[in-house]
DNA sequence: AGACTAATTTTAAGTCGCAAACTAAGGTCC
DNA sequence: GGACCTTAGTTTGCGACTTAAAATTAGTCT
């Protein structure tokens, strides 16, 4: 409720900041450059890249003739300042992979993960980061944190708190788990794996450029990252996004939550299967979930009814994205997720349609449908931008704390929320 | 896509603002006070105070006993600074309405409104806030800008466009007509109706407090004001919280906006008195949508067929507020509205049942559902409140730009959105 | 009246960004 | 090859800002 109070250290900080991050996602610039987009004069520019140098987060990159003139000296986030680690916890595994700055991959490891107590993850997901690291032969004190992508939502408050059904976890104080099975006392930041996978979209993928953009995220189950105003909207207790479960047919079909005519029950993997195989009337050939429904869309070139299923969906996930866009008034949709990648590489069309048929007229036009680009390792890469997204923010190490004695005195710690 | 730069100057404008806003949401205070709670240093606060009671923005109110010492001075902000208009354009007329700073009501105009042309309408307004203004005897100079809510979306650009298809306005530049239509030139502020009662909720109504909350709006037709992180979500084109258009039973009733199943044809006031005539069989009796929906809850008494209706539509509503609570995680539902409010007061624990039968626990435990406060005036002081929101931002008046050539350079004028 | 307490104001010091002057590093022209 | 131009980046001097500490002000208590 106090609002904030602003102290001339703060413009420094927040200066730095803007800079960090344009040289971040801008590439190399050299000063002039910096200078012309961020509004700042030459010498303020010059002054704040100076100290980024020192410090070491930055570094010269050659130079650019200037069309006659003293040459332009290219400037650019160093990538080896220090490392990152994104955790990407899924149902039957979790992956751990390693990244430098620039998000460059260094080294990754999966494990398998049969259904065990969350201390036990815990302390599977501590011992993976520390092998990745030593195995990729980086140094234990460059590591700025880890991003662990969850799949439930999760309370930020003072110590992350995971709640995710689909794993029977209620209530999980994750990060204070992995905090103690750790030697190293990383910074750790817990997110929901669907959010950290739209972040990746953002920054690497289709989200690129945009400010408000939803990503839709459709396999098993269903869920959304909505960014707004260039960041993760996380609502009062973050555990905002929950697309799937929003109603799509008021007393329709059962949903594993519990509710009925959830999106989730008609266009989730294991619904369109479910559908499928009512309107064929006998079981589906043996296979996993992916197989399945590749089986499903592969058949519909021959199959009426396997045709109609998919119609039947690209018509349900028309409405629920015209729900998004009515409410949210994006300027981009990104569909992804393995089943909304198969599904929209076939059915895009046909999606697009009913979307058009289901959203109002002045908000479905400011709107472009576009499929994710990223593969598998999205969650991965974007649990790896969480620390990331903090160095930017505080343009300093963040594992120092600001100020010691303020974050004391606030009780909680502070923790970026903005990323982009 | 610029970064904004941030100088030393803007410390000061924040500054200010933060302690203008301080005092104008939290009631007269002493210095010391303003110094805890902004964390401000007694010096910043006794100066930058200082400035704003030269400016006219703040002055003095008594004192108050400081258990034995010197006693603390009370400030608050000037309710004579200066005036504000708000004017509610409605379906079937518009409210034209003076303000204190305080937001005090000194007058208003009641006009009804036959079908006309935009450019009418325009000058309608235009003569009307003259005609408020120098009805209640106020100094034209002092008035700081005229906030004005129109029942369709807005886009915010260089200069406000209407859409409204309730009225038949389809890419109305609203503020250049009013504008033009005027002999003076105060800050037109044009926002969508649901958004300004929205916000007259957060600043004197149920919403206050709170940071995270959705205002839902059922009246002939169904709104939504969305505030996150204290300020009204507007999504990219200013078109977000079309809560009415979401699809909530695919494939069922059509609606007004040409889809199918939208929650306004369930729970709107037209659907459910739509809804009733079908169930009973016959017409309804003669009378307006208020006096019929009125009938129809009184109806439910003895009517099994009435209280049917009601209880259904209990439940489609429920599962549209489950849907808010699902997407936006918020902290509190306020329902409001005519309809809203009449709905709520007979049938509240059937639609919180029902939003609980379709939200997920997670977020569902964190929100409350209370009914709105505000009376009929609430978007008529909602627009008020846009000057305001703007002097309370800048922490000066609103009519003078802060910096003629940085306007003139970013091509676009600054306007306000946060407001809060 | 004098001591004491607590709220403001004044003062002195340090930080910040900016405009203008200045230096660096290259090219062009003769 | 040297005078001169062009562009990039740095240094300097200044005004604006916040802060901590000291001083002042305005009451209460004995």
């Amino acid at each position: 409720m106090a609002p904030k109070r602003t102290t001339v250290r703060d413009l420094r900080r927040q200066n730095r900041s803007t800079l960090l991050s344009t040289l971040f996602f801008d590439g190399p610039l050299s000063r002039y450059e910096l200078s012309r987009r961020s509004g700042l004069s030459a010498a303020t520019v010059s002054n704040v890249t100076g100290e980024l140098v020192d410090d070491g987060l930055v570094v010269e990159a050659g130079s650019v003739d200037s069309d006659g003139g003293r040459p332009r000296v290219l400037l650019r986030v160093n990538p080896a300042f220090g490392h990152v680690v994104g955790v990407d916890v899924g149902e039957t595994g979790i992956k751990v992979e390693l990244f430098d700055l620039s998000l460059t991959q260094l080294a990754a490891f999966d494990h398998a993960l049969s259904p065990s107590s969350p201390a036990a993850v815990a302390s599977l997901i501590a011992s993976a980061v520390r092998d990745v690291v030593t195995s990729a032969g980086v140094d234990a004190s460059t590591v700025l944190g880890v991003g662990i992508g969850v799949p439930g939502t999760v309370e930020q408050g003072a110590t992350a708190v995971v709640h995710a059904p689909t794993i029977g976890w209620d209530g999980v104080r994750l990060e204070e788990l992995v905090a103690d099975a750790s030697e190293s006392a990383w910074p750790l930041y817990v997110e929901n794996g669907a959010k950290t996978q739209g972040q990746a979209e953002m920054w690497f993928g289709a989200g690129r450029g945009a400010r408000h953009v939803v990503i839709a995220l459709i396999g098993s189950g269903v869920g959304a990252a909505v960014v707004t105003d260039g960041g993760v909207y996380r609502g009062a207790t973050s555990s905002a996004g929950e697309w799937g479960h929003t109603t799509i047919m008021y007393g329709g079909r059962p949903c594993r939550c519990g509710a009925l005519g959830c999106l989730e029950a008609y266009v989730g993997a294991e619904g369109i299967l479910d559908r499928y195989r009512k309107a064929r009337g006998r079981e589906l050939p043996e296979g996993d979930e992916q197989s399945s429904v590749a089986a499903l869309i592969e058949a519909a070139a021959r199959s009426k009814t396997a045709a109609r299923v998919l119609e039947e969906t690209a018509g349900y996930l028309g409405a629920g994205i015209a729900n998004l866009v009515n409410l949210f008034n994006p300027e981009r949709i990104v569909l992804g997720g393995w089943a909304g990648l198969a599904l929209g590489a076939h059915q895009l069309d046909r999606i697009v349609a009913a979307t058009r048929a289901h959203a109002l007229r002045h908000p479905y036009e400011q709107i472009s449908i576009q499929l994710g680009r990223l593969g598998p390792d999205a969650v991965a890469v974007g649990a790896a931008t969480l620390p990331v997204a903090a160095l930017l923010d505080r343009a300093a190490d963040p594992r120092k704390p600001t100020s010691p004695d303020l974050s004391v005195e606030l009780g909680v710690p502070e923790r970026s929320t903005r990323v982009f």
